[in-house]
This record gives structure tokens, sequence and C-alpha cells, in this order.
RNA sequence: CGGGGUGUAGCUUAGCCUGGUAGAGCGCCUGGUUUGGGACCAGGAGGUCGCGAGUUCGAAUCUCGCCGCCCCGACCA
């Protein structure tokens, strides 16, 4: 039980000129947390009462589906990096650190780093003291502070510096027990983010820097998220537009029947799909070839797409590069012999095709048929262009971007879109690290296998403010009973009547008693500026006490997702708390 | 890192264009009146106007540089 006027609540009339969100205003203005500077925070104690609620859930949750927790350095030693798969990827996001800290170790390379997650952590520990098969499989987690140079912090906690993450590894014997493990950390996220009260959904997901073969993301639906999920109710499917695909190519769909010979035609100054498409050449967008440059591992490559379709950058990540980037014009003109928006794939316009590393086209461009695209040459285009007659293409694959009404390729029904915060992510990571640390175990037969690994992350932090984002209204937040910092709010409109205090404990106690946690707002405030903060600050149930209240031998409860005050004798009281506790941890 | 914006009291801000003693609201302190949805009256404390140069008799205001913060983009829990 704690006493508002001998606690640390300091709440905000007015939001700061720096929080734009909604959640982020409420954070600041709720008292649950100060930034110090871009990305970093202080949890004040309600935001930290939040945070030891989501931390002790998550915890139970990822031991009931295997976790073990350890916890592992927030310094490491640079070289754990440097000697793993992702260094020259992830370099730019790590916080370095000199050790020395006098500068004579130099500024070439840091001596140690602050953990941005941990696999490069935990495989060679992992090397190191699981050798058997009869130690698989084990799924070890913690729950820590990590530390991330994000480019921009964003959102207040949304995207900061350092935030709170769980992040768990799996280890097992093979492909079928890792799948296993996988789902069952599917099965630890829904019912973490069902417990905290967060509407989360598992999306379909690209494996970005991370790697590995398949994975999901768990996002909250809001407004404000910065990843695009499409999704049917209906067919249940739901990706992050990354990955998303669509049914929009038939199977089996044949080459149209060509409509004449190529047939080149000048188009002096025409550089546009779209000027293309505008008479007098009107050749719809959805009836061009679309031919882009890129550059992976220093080798340019070329990808080919509709005119009407966008690229998703995210799925050139499939052709196996470790590092690409659009090509510079200065680089395109040598290869192809053109300025960008006269640059084809026609057989043999290319100027010089030995240079490429490959022409990979979108499925979507066989829904083309006698296209329009450039010749290679400025000012001219080629019309009449068939896809198996005239283009040369390495290989097909999915590299459009989908967008929302095409149809949703496991039931055909139209995908829509909606915005989401991303929550948490799964990753079946396959034998990258164990490969690249040589953490290997032996079989009953004496073989050795690398151990097969998954990772899971959930941002504790991220997931305070989204439950905030996704519950509050006019007033302020609206807790989830099972994350709130407090489940009962004790309004003492007059703390000076000994009898109103005396009631607010022994309330208090019976709240308690029935597994609450509670706050007893005893400021001598007027009631107008009580009120006003408990909504702010959203503790799910209230009960006032008031002079003029014990008079009637009545006190109030309300609840904050809910208009209706009730009124109640005080002989009532303490068991009609109860039971309303009672209630709620049931239902939490 | 590119583009845009912004920096004045603990918070929200006016003043800046057109240079001349830095203002308000909230919050805070004192006294009084109030007391069921952010009270009222009276008094008070609190500012190197982000930092540094420059122009000028004189700079919050004009110029240049730096820094912080916010928004959009690439990246991510």
């Amino acid at each position: 039980m704690k006493f508002w006027s001998q606690y640390f609540i300091p709440t905000l009339k007015e939001s700061p000129a720096d929080a734009e969100i909604p959640s982020h205003k409420l954070l600041i203005r709720a008292g649950l947390v100060r930034k110090l500077g871009g990305g970093l925070y202080t949890y004040l104690p309600l935001g930290l009462r939040v945070m030891q609620k989501l931390t002790q859930i998550c915890r139970e949750e990822i031991e009931r589906g295997g976790g073990i927790e350890l916890q592992m350095p927030h310094l490491h030693p640079a070289e754990n990096w440097q000697q793993g798969p992702r260094w020259a990827a992830i370099r730019e996001v790590m916080f370095r650190v000199d050790g020395a800290g006098d500068g004579k170790r130099g500024p070439r390379e840091p001596e140690y780093v602050l953990g941005p997650t941990h696999e490069e952590v935990i495989t060679p520990l992992v090397r190191a003291e699981i050798t058997s098969y009869r130690d698989l499989p084990k799924n070890l987690f913690q729950i820590t502070t990590k530390f991330r140079n994000e480019i921009r912090p964003r959102f207040g906690l949304m995207r900061a510096r350092e935030f709170v993450m769980m992040d768990a590894y799996s280890f097992d014997a093979n492909d079928e027990a890792a799948i296993k493990s996988y789902h069952a950390m599917k099965t630890a996220y829904e019912n973490f983010f069902r417990r905290v009260g967060a509407h989360a959904i598992a999306v379909e997901a690209d494996t970005g820097v991370m790697g590995g073969s398949y994975s999901h993301e768990f996002m909250i639906p809001a407004e404000i998220g910065d990843n695009d999920i499409l999704y049917n109710e209906e067919s249940g499917y739901a990706a992050n537009r990354e990955k998303a695909t669509s049914a929009l190519v038939p199977a089996g769909l044949a080459d149209a029947a060509p409509a004449g010979a190529l047939e080149e035609f000048a188009t002096p100054g025409i550089v546009t799909i779209a000027a293309l498409a505008a008479p007098p050449y009107s050749a719809p967008a959805d009836k061009q070839f679309k031919t882009l440059v890129y550059v992976g591992d220093g080798k340019p490559f070329l990808v080919v797409l509709r005119g009407c379709d966008e690229l998703e950058e995210a799925k050139l990540g499939a052709l196996g590069f470790s590092v690409f980037r659009p090509a510079t014009p200065e680089e395109i003109e040598p290869v192809m012999g053109a300025k960008p928006g006269s640059l084809g794939t026609v057989k043999g316009t290319i100027k010089n095709p030995d240079a490429l590393a490959g022409i990979f086209a979108d499925h979507a461009i066989r829904l083309v048929g006698n296209g329009t695209t450039g010749a290679n040459k400025d000012g001219f285009h080629l019309r009449h262009v068939n896809v198996s007659r005239d283009l040369t293409v390495t290989r097909f694959g999915d590299f459009r971007r989908v967008q929302p009404g095409e149809p949703d390729p496991t039931s055909g029904q139209p995908l829509k879109l909606r915005r989401g915060i991303e929550v948490g992510h799964i990753f079946k990571l396959g034998t990258k690290y164990s490969d690249k640390y040589g953490a290997v175990y032996t079989d009953d037969q004496k073989q050795n296998h690398p151990v097969v690994m998954g990772c899971y992350g959930i941002g504790i932090s991220r997931t305070m403010q989204a439950i905030i984002e996704q519950g509050h209204d006019a007033d302020g937040v609206v807790w989830p009973w099972a994350s709130a910092p407090f489940h009962v709010l004790i309004c003492v409109l007059d703390p000076q009547l000994p009898e109103a205090m005396d009631l607010a404990r022994q309330l208090g106690a019976a709240a308690e008693k029935a597994g609450a946690d509670v706050l007893i707002d005893d400021r001598a405030e007027r009631p107008g500026v009580k009120f006003k903060d408990a909504d702010l600050i959203g503790i799910p149930l209230r009960l006032t006490i008031g002079g003029k209240g014990l008079k009637e031998g009545i006190i109030e409860l309300k609840w904050r997702t809910q208009k209706e005050v009730a009124k109640i004798s005080l002989a009532d009281a303490a068991a009609r708390v109860t039971a309303e506790v009672q209630a709620a941890q049931a239902k939490a």
C-alpha cells in the first residue's frame, strides 16, 4: 500500500512540446518516465512498476514455454562481434567503447561494445558448454537492457537507444526439434501478450539482418506503427509488407500471343513510366517493363518489374547478397548503354551483359505480354516485347511490393492494409551462428552436428508504450489489470478526517488481501485535481471516500473503463472490494 | 546521414519580421477565502533568452559557426 503524498508521481497538466503521439505524451504526463536525452529515459516509480509487471509475466510465460533464465553482460569484448557473421552489417548500430578511456588504444577499433542483442555472446557459451545430444534441447533467455545507437530515436520508448528486451535463444539437435521450439515460443508469446492486455497479432516477417529461414513478428495494430501489415481476417493471413505476397499471377499462366515483331521507336526526352503511359505513346504502366539496377557485393544486377509495380527492396535479401544498394547513374550507363529512363532487358540490347551478377524478374511481368520497355539507347523504347521470346531472365522471384486489394495468397480474398507496432519477433535461425562459432554437439552415433538455433525477442519497454497507445482515452491511460502500476486507487477527498483515512486503510488492506496493489491518494488537493489525476494515471479500479459520502454511509466504486459510479454502503464496502478484485484477478 | 522545423523560468509559450530595461498561463512559496471534476484573492521566488563569435552606441531580436531537441526518409524489439 502506497500513499500518494509520500510517493513520487509527478503528473503534468500539459504535454511536453517534444511529444507527438498519445502514448508518448501520456508516458510523460502520467508520471511514468522522464527523458534524459535522445532515446534515453528514466523510469519513474509508476513506470518502473509497470515494467516489473511486464517483466514478471514475460518470465513466467517464457519459462512455461521451456525457457531457462540467465543473465549475460551488457559490455562485450569487441572481438566477439568482430568474429561473428554480421559485424559489418551491425557495427553502425552498436555503441563502441574505448575501454582504456585515455584514448591511448587509439580510435581504430573499439575494445568493447554495448550489447544490442546477444547471439554473439550466447553462441560461444553454448559451444563451450553444450557438447552432447544429451544436453539438448535448451532454451536460454534473459530480460535486460539493450543498447542500440538508433539513427533516429523516436516516439519516446518506441525506438529508444537504451531499452529493455527479453531475448531467448533455443538450441536443438535438428530442424524438426528446432521447429518445435519455435512453436513453443510462439505460444509463449501469444500467452504473454494476452496476459498483459496487449492485442498483438502474429504476422509473417522478413528475417532482415538476423538471417535465418523463417520468422514471425508480433504486432500491435496502431495508426502510429511504422510497419505495414497486409492481412485478411477470414483466411487469417497476415504478413509484414516486406514479406507479403499475393496471388496476383495465376498458376500456370501462359504467355500472351505476340502481337507483332519487336519494334524500336523514338521517345525523345521520355524517361518516366508515367510519360510513356501518356499520349502519344499511350503504353499503360501495367503494360511496361521497369528495369532497376542494383549493386550487390560490388557487382551490378538488374531487377525487372511491371511498370505499375514498386520494388519491395527487402525481398532482394532472398538473392543472397550480403549487402546491396541501388546503382548510381554513373555505374549504370557503362553496363547498360543508356541512362535510367531508357533501360530494358531485351536480349542483345544490354551493352555489357557479362558485367551483371544476374537479371531477376518479378513473376508479375508475365502478366504484361506485348509490353513496352527501354531499348538501352537514350531516347528509344521497344514495343511488342514478350517475356519468354524477348527477355533474358536469370531467375524469377517475388520482388514487388504488394498493394492492398490484391488477392490473399491463401484464399484469394482481397488483402487489407493496417499499421502496426512491432513488439516481438521470433526467428528460426538454423545453423548460421553455430557454424560460425563452431557450436556442435555429438550424437549417439559419435557424429558431430551443428546445433540448430532459434532466437526470440520481446521489446518490454516498447510493449509498455504500445499498451498505452492501445489503451487510452481523452482523459488519460486506461491500464489493463495485469499491467497496471497499481490495481486500486483509493481517493480520499477529505484526508484530514481520521475516519476517512482509517476506512481507506481498511479497504486498502482488504484489496491487498485479495491480491491487488493499492495506492491511496491522501493528498491535500481539491477533488477535481484528484479525479483528473486518477483518470490520467489510469488505475483500473477507483474507490472514492469523501466526508459527504461518509455521512450518507457510502463510498463510491468506479472502473476506469466505465462511466458508471456505484455507491456502496459502508457495511458492504470491504466485501464488495474483495469481490471486485478477485473477479478482476481471475479474468487477468 | 539527407530534407524540414525548433530552442525564452520546472512545464506550455508571447516577444524576433521592423534591435532600445524579458512578458503571460500552469506549477512552486506565504497569507486568506474556498472545498465532489484541474478554485479565487493578495503577495512572492524563479531567466547567463541553447553555446560561441560577429555587426551595432545598444542583440532574445540581425549574420556566421557549433550544439540539443522534434518531424519525414533509410534501420529496428
